[in-house]
DNA sequence: AGCACGCCGACT
DNA sequence: GTCGGCGTGCTC
């Protein structure tokens, strides 16, 4: 007999353990390792989805198996490479299986389970029964079912008066549609025409058709009915006399409207044509290499990409490259279709879940060749892997911020792995891990230091605002600034104005000296935290009061710091009344496709100025740009966090590659009151390098990454003593193993302590070598498993993006 | 979630 | 001695 280990989807419990079923005798050859299955669970009717991931002669388990009750896919849905990859990632990321599957997995193959409720037979009359069926044979029971109604259900339950039946419903279906075809050619349908009476024109019209567009076939009957004008009726008059009929066509709810024109690899510079035979020889040689390409705004680094991209193929491999979220507008995608035409699959957030199903599913069936998507689409299945590219490396985003807290470039360093393929990092500012790893020679570095055509970089200014003469004007603009933007308006140029919006009011600064207020142990400024009306420290919680006056020069200028998109824009309609001003915020944002046609709409000049936050800052190209204005570069920089250098200098660096990219010399004004911070004054010269020393010099003083690995535990309970007990129960824990050199951090209230009527907690583990570290995670991870239930969460963070 | 099991108090 | 109430723990 066989036996099958099931990684089963239970909602209320989550373990790493397989549970074991018998394989019933029927269903021998169809349980195959990545199937979904339908199992019975637990010792009332209750049916969940499953995930085989083995198949076995014979259990060691004591008990009786319960049988398999169903197969939900007929070919499986998980490769052995996602099975492996969904143990190394639950593993790596400590969380459950059974959620890495369902996020490997595209939504719709996530079950979805129905309960229905029926009259136990002999009580079909009862009048309780009676009532809550409403003379249905059969009731829904569904999660908007009031509680009293669920007490009276567990009470007709109990005696026995009704049975519920659960259901485990699949939501993966295609798209199917009624198409006609026929067997016949061209000749054999002339030969038929002309055996027809002349007077039956709907047929004569039809069998016109049918010649016109016979390469055409199948073609859906609803496009013919409406486009061609032929009826129904007419249709199916063909069908009688064989010469057509109808099929059933999988169809492609694909979003991707536009169809770009086909482009041809130009002509490329040294730099990139160096670039793309450094990593074509690792494509051919199928070596598991790991290239960071650091390159300037406007290097080419997408051209390197596509060319490689076009190598895999020509060895009938596949491609996959990773792109931020925010970088997956109508621009990239263009350029990438418009290369590889339908071979290409796009995944984004924007897809409608029946429309990502299919992207998978046309990936899965290898139609689709290359893949180009934001995080998630690390999981595509593809097969055959020539080249994996992440562009924009350095982005937060591809951290998953809840479970699994997977990082997609380490899922893509896993698959290059399987694959023996090549891995392609990009960015003009690569993360400080990754341009540290290449210093070590663990990557291997490709710099791209010319821009294309010669280019010139932006002429950068920087304004210091504590200078009374920029601040003592009325708002938030400098009179460079304000010069600068009356100049571009007039010539009929555009500027794109950015707010650095991030750490919004959470911290404190000093107006007159640039002085932020900082914890005197780590190195972070505080924040300022509204419940308890004080500064505090994320890291080791060290408080303090709020200062009214300034520590540093004794103004009384000292205040919380930020400022709102809607009142630069209000601004900036009072003092250009004449320029159109499109806002790209979070608000403006919200609706589906608003980020593209705000995009579309500057692109085709209808504005004059975009004003946004951090999302206009990348992968945005638009000739008619000349000036890039940065109303406050400090708020990253502020910011509790030990990456708050990091992001400011890749910000501004990104943006102000967004200034002058065609013929016209772009200009860069940057605002900030700490005009001689590092991180500022290398962004301005998009001197990428001097930075990165400055930084780890600095990480190494303080003891960060990638000095240091860092983990991040939380705890939260709804009662704050319940929550504070649990954490220094775990940092006794975590204490045991832990050795000298490694450093314990908290617990401490995480910024916003209170989420959802729930108090958390964290605790930061900064390590070099723990041999003994992760195993005990994984036993504190599944011991506190079954205090869940009482109300604790615990999550573990590994290599957090932000600490906060 | 739901069911069995077991511990303890109330009652025959 | 026995019935049943609910807290606890397990589910292949």
């Amino acid at each position: 007999m066989s036996v099958a280990a099931v990684i089963v989807d239970v909602p209320t419990m989550q373990t790493n353990r397989p549970f074991e079923y018998e394989i019933p005798e029927a269903l021998n050859d169809v349980v195959v390792p990545g199937v979904r299955v339908e199992v019975g669970f637990g010792r009332g009717k209750r049916k969940i989805q499953g995930f085989v991931m083995e198949v076995k002669d014979s259990s060691d388990f004591s008990g009786k198996l319960k049988p398999i009750i169903r197969v939900i896919d007929v070919k499986p849905v998980l490769s052995k490479e996602m099975i492996d990859l969904s143990y190394w990632l639950a593993d790596r990321t400590y969380s459950f299986q059974i959620s890495c599957l369902q996020t490997m997995l595209p939504n719709v193959m996530r079950a979805k389970y129905k309960q229905f409720i029926e009259a136990a037979p002999g009580f079909e009359d009862d009048s309780q029964v009676q009532a809550l069926l409403q003379n249905h044979l059969f009731v829904e029971l569904t999660n908007d079912t009031t509680d009293e109604k669920i007490k009276e259900i567990a009470q007709l339950k109990r005696q026995n008066k009704i049975n519920i039946e659960y259901v485990v419903e699949n939501q993966a279906n295609s798209l199917t549609r009624q198409a006609i075809t026929t067997d016949l050619n061209v000749n054999e349908i002339s030969e038929k025409k002309s055996q027809l009476r002349s007077n039956a024109k709907a047929q004569l019209k039809l069998y016109d058709f049918l010649i016109v567009h016979h390469d055409e076939l199948p073609i859906e009957s609803s496009e013919i009915e409406k486009k061609f004008n032929i009826t129904r009726p007419t249709l199916k008059t063909a069908e009688k006399n064989n010469i057509l009929k109808f099929i059933e066509i999988t169809k492609r709810r694909t979003p991707v409207g536009i169809h770009p024109e086909q482009t041809n690899a130009p002509v490329l510079t040294d730099e990139q044509s160096q670039a793309v035979s450094t990593i074509n020889d690792s494509i051919d040689n199928h070596q598991d290499k790991t290239f960071l390409i650091e390159g300037v705004t406007g290097s080419g680094k997408t051209e390197v990409y596509l060319q490689t991209i076009s190598r895999a193929i020509a060895q009938d491999e596949t491609a996959l490259m990773l792109v931020p979220e925010i970088s997956l507008t109508p621009q990239m995608v263009n350029r990438v279709i418009g290369r590889f035409g339908n071979q290409v699959a796009v995944l984004h957030s924007g897809l409608s879940s029946g429309e990502r199903y299919d992207e998978w599913t046309r990936i899965e069936d290898g139609v689709a060749k290359v893949v180009v998507g934001a995080r998630s689409a690390v999981f595509a299945p593809l097969k055959n892997i020539g080249v994996i590219i992440i562009d924009e490396e350095h982005e937060g985003s591809y951290k998953q911020d809840d479970n699994p807290r997977y990082h997609a470039r380490d899922v893509a360093t896993w698959r290059a792995k399987f694959h023996k393929c090549p891995l392609v990092l990009g960015s003009a500012t690569p993360s400080l891990e990754s341009r540290a790893r290449a210093e070590k020679g663990v990557y291997q570095m490709i710099n791209m230091t010319k821009r294309i055509n010669d280019h010139p970089l932006p002429h950068v200014q920087i304004v210091d605002m504590r200078n009374s003469e920029n601040s003592a004007v009325k708002g938030d603009f400098s009179p460079l600034l304000q010069d600068n933007l009356w100049r571009v308006l007039k010539r009929k140029e555009q500027a794109i104005v950015l707010l650095n919006r991030r750490g919004y009011s959470s911290f404190i600064m000093c107006r007159e000296c640039g002085f932020v207020l900082k914890c005197p142990n780590c190195d972070v400024s505080l924040t300022y935290h509204k419940n308890l009306g004080r500064m505090k420290c994320h890291y080791c919680g060290h408080e303090e009061p709020v200062p009214h006056v300034c520590p540093n020069c004794k103004s009384k200028k000292i205040g919380f710091y930020g400022t709102g998109t809607e009142n630069i824009e209000k601004q900036l309609n009072e003092q250009f009344p004449d320029a159109r001003v499109l806002r790209m915020d979070v608000d403006t944002t919200r609706k589906k496709g608003a980020h593209a046609a705000i995009i579309e709409k500057f692109g085709n000049h209808e504005a004059d100025i975009l004003l946004g936050t951090q999302m206009i800052a990348k992968g945005l190209d638009f000739p008619d740009v000349t000036l890039v204005g940065v109303v406050n570069a400090d708020t990253t920089l502020s910011i509790s966090d030990y990456r708050a250098s990091e992001r400011t200098f890749q910000l501004l660096t990104q943006v102000s590659g967004r200034a002058g990219r065609a013929d016209k010399e772009g200009h860069v004004i940057i605002q900030t009151y700490n005009p001689d911070h590092y991180a500022i004054k290398d962004a301005a010269k998009q001197d990428y390098e001097t930075f990165f020393k400055q930084e780890m010099y600095l990480r190494h003083q303080s003891g960060y990454t990638p000095y240091y690995f860092t983990t991040l535990i939380s705890v939260s309970h709804q009662d704050e003593g319940q929550a504070l007990k649990q954490s220094y129960w775990l940092k006794k824990q975590l204490q045991s193993v832990l050795s000298d050199n490694s450093v314990l951090l908290g617990p401490s209230p995480t910024m916003i302590s209170r989420k959802q009527n729930k108090y958390f907690y964290q605790i930061i583990v900064k390590y070099k070598q723990e041999p003994n570290l992760h195993q005990k995670l994984l036993e504190i991870l599944s011991d506190t498993q079954a205090e869940t239930k009482k109300g604790f969460t615990i999550a573990i963070d590994n290599e957090p993006q932000h600490i906060d």
